[in-house]
DNA sequence: GTGTGCATGTAATGAGTTACATGATTAC
DNA sequence: GTAATCATGTAACTCATTACATGCACAC
């Protein structure tokens, strides 16, 4: 349960939808897996290394020179199968929002405000996001064994957010929330019903 | 913007709500902070340090010999309130669930059940642990300048945790529920309690 | 012919955790 | 007296990002 074989879990896993260059295989976590993955060039290059050395992947010659897509072998698909198996490991985390509206006091009530406004638009722009991807993917991908699965992290996605957004809604209504950009003196609520 | 002001700022924001030792400041962003913030002592002694040579911080000898109590300076507020309204750093997304239900196809509908399963029964925990605290401060820090924002931080994870919940049932139904272990009916939306 | 995108890799750097070494104080 | 907790600090290590160096191919 290292943190090292949670990259080669995406890798692997990439790797097993699809074989691809490097390169591909880098875009495709940041444009597929990006709500919830990322890895960066200087994991993917050494790592696929070090996949081939242990015969988890092959490269093959693709197309143009230079370039050579990896796919994954059996024995690479077994080690994918085992990886997916282990536990979860928990990242630390490292949440700036809260934090910030944790020390709201210091910060004061005005920011704090703009910063829960912010959130609020990021979350609706980003469930439109996951709403637009659902839509291509259920037409595109009808039929895919993969695509329940696909589903499940889009429904994540939406769903979170949409928690975030009744959040910020709540917490601007706890701060009293006036929308205009004059300074307000912060109103003591009543005790909380 | 660096990372590294995130730690001066978790550290200056602890130390602004009470002056305390090093090891009391890790204790209590672990125990206060916990659910979305992470410091650990390798990082803590030797901002701390860096922070007095600032003069943001100083160190006042404490009851015990050997240790000392540390408190903010006005100079150090003033930086804690600079570094709050910075804007937020998004720390690149690392969802182990997420990843393997990615991938489930792989790992097959039975297994991903029970992580599915195992994530909702955690959600439910969490939710029991925020509202036992989100009573505790009501009482102990009623009218307190900072219960506010306690209290928003906390409903975030309510929020979120309840979100899990929805979209786990939702993931489950979807993958076929034979297991009713745990029943759990959509949740009626309701004013707060 | 030049800019953009595809493609591969290494080096520098930094962030952050863990383990270790050390010792005082308190509780039993 | 001895175990647990409080307390401080450092060193080693891992993980991960970013920047850099390099070059091909194709469109315009």
């Amino acid at each position: 349960m290292p943190r090292r074989s949670q990259s080669e879990m995406a890798i692997l896993g990439g790797l097993s939808m699809q074989p691809m260059t490097a390169y591909a295989l880098r875009e495709a976590i940041k444009d597929v897996l990006g709500h919830f993955w990322s890895e960066s060039f200087g994991q993917i290059y050494p790592a696929l290394s070090q996949l081939e050395q242990q015969g988890l992947v092959t490269r093959s010659h693709a197309s143009r020179p230079g370039s050579s897509a990896y796919s994954v072998t059996p024995a690479g698909l077994e080690r994918l199968r085992e990886l997916l198996s282990e536990p979860v490991v928990e990242t630390p985390p490292r949440h700036g929002l809260l934090l910030r509206l944790f020390f709201g006091r210091i910060l004061g009530p005005g920011q704090c405000r703009e910063l829960l406004l912010t959130a609020r638009a990021k979350a609706e722009r980003r469930i439109a996001e996951y709403e637009a991807i659902e839509r291509k993917v259920r037409e595109e991908d009808a039929g895919s064994p993969d695509l329940p699965y696909v589903l499940i992290t889009l429904s994540s996605g939406i769903h979170g957010s949409r928690a975030q957004i009744e959040w910020a809604t709540e917490a601007l209504a706890l701060l009293g929330d006036q929308t205009s950009a004059g300074n307000h003196p912060p109103r003591p609520k009543e005790s909380q019903p």
